[in-house]
DNA sequence: GTTATTATCAACATTATTGTAGATAATGAG
DNA sequence: CTCATTATCTACAATAATGTTGATAATAAC
């Protein structure tokens, strides 16, 4: 009568990259609709389908779960930058690309989060994100303006973009600004920082 | 020779309204040093020289507390604001206070909690707040330019300002921006939003 | 002083989460 | 098929946080 609660469904076996990899997927998930307390070993384990032990048998630790999926994303993040930012010419165009892919895909969130929690070690401000912010300015101050006068626009275009893809829906709301107007908002800037 | 434990200090006896503001007191500085997971109550009550049966004792529970300090932070935050503005005329000056209340004093980085936190009832979009956006836009729009043009300016302040609150510091580092230029920014925004 | 109120605390109960250990089964190699 | 590997699971242990209870003491009112 099966009284006994074993439930008999059949095992899973991935391969330790598939296994990885869905963690992975599912924890996003879960970090952009939960925030970072969503990102605890039981509630990523029971929502990717598996036992909690199996989680901590492929990252080691809760802690290595959540520094692997926030690497991977600043990665991401990173390289949707450059690859951005490698194909534009003028100035204004690489400032509203840089605008957009900061403000898409929850990677305003993610450096929200990176600079908020104070227990992970924080944006590590390495080479090549130095060396990708010095090529912009190079470009943009070569355009035209002065040298500092680049640095605010960049700097403008980041903390905007931030501020955007945290709060982005409810302050527009606040605002007024309807649906329509709200997506004009990227080209009103760009054609706003054009001329300066 | 005092072997056993029991503390032989004093209890001081606070007014309910002295002991609600000094928990309040820890709990902000503690939101703004460790972040929404400094705001548990064993370690609220320990920083507040308490056991956290009274701190459950004068709000009920965690999630009470929690909810108590980002009303009051979000009360201190609309009146700073509104404050600010009341007494200005000038378009540009508006933005300018507007910008700069907003990214003082970790409003930035409470927005930002509200925004992220999954749990928190969100912002109360509430009469007064929405009259406060509508009376910076019209003051804008009646000066220069279309209703469209100003809310997207003011739109730009409060992201901007948002986005500098939380990541200002590492932003400004990865850009570039020395101390001073940083400094410059606001009124180099104030300026060139002016130029619309 | 006596009493009533209640802010405070220590101790316990409960729950959630993390991590560990040993058993089991899925898969590939031979 | 047989074996070795190891991904996976269940069950348990350890820890931490929350909330409850009953006792205690500080303060005000009388």
């Amino acid at each position: 009568m099966n009284v006994n609660n074993k439930s008999n469904k059949k095992r899973r076996r991935r391969t330790p990259e598939e296994a990885r990899a869905s963690i992975m997927e599912v924890a996003a998930e879960r970090l952009g609709r939960l925030g970072l307390d969503g990102l605890n070993i039981s509630g990523v384990a029971k929502a990717a389908g598996m036992s909690h032990a199996t989680v901590i048998h492929h990252f080691g630790s809760t802690g290595a779960m959540r520094e692997a999926l926030l690497q991977k994303m600043t990665r991401e993040l990173l390289s949707d930058v450059m690859e951005a930012l490698q194909h534009e010419q003028s100035a204004d165009k690489v400032l509203e690309r840089l605008f957009s892919t900061l403000s898409r895909d929850g990677h305003g969130k993610l450096l929200a989060w990176l600079a908020l929690d104070s227990q992970l070690a924080g944006f590590d401000s390495t080479t090549s994100t130095g060396d990708l912010f010095k090529n912009i300015i190079d470009s943009i101050a070569s355009e035209s303006g002065s040298r500092t006068d680049a640095k605010h626009q960049v700097y403008l275009v980041a903390v905007a973009a931030l501020g955007l893809g945290i709060c982005g829906e409810v302050l527009a709301k606040l605002v007024g600004l309807s649906e329509k107007e709200a997506g004009q908002f990227p080209s009103w800037l760009a054609e706003h920082l054009q001329t300066l």
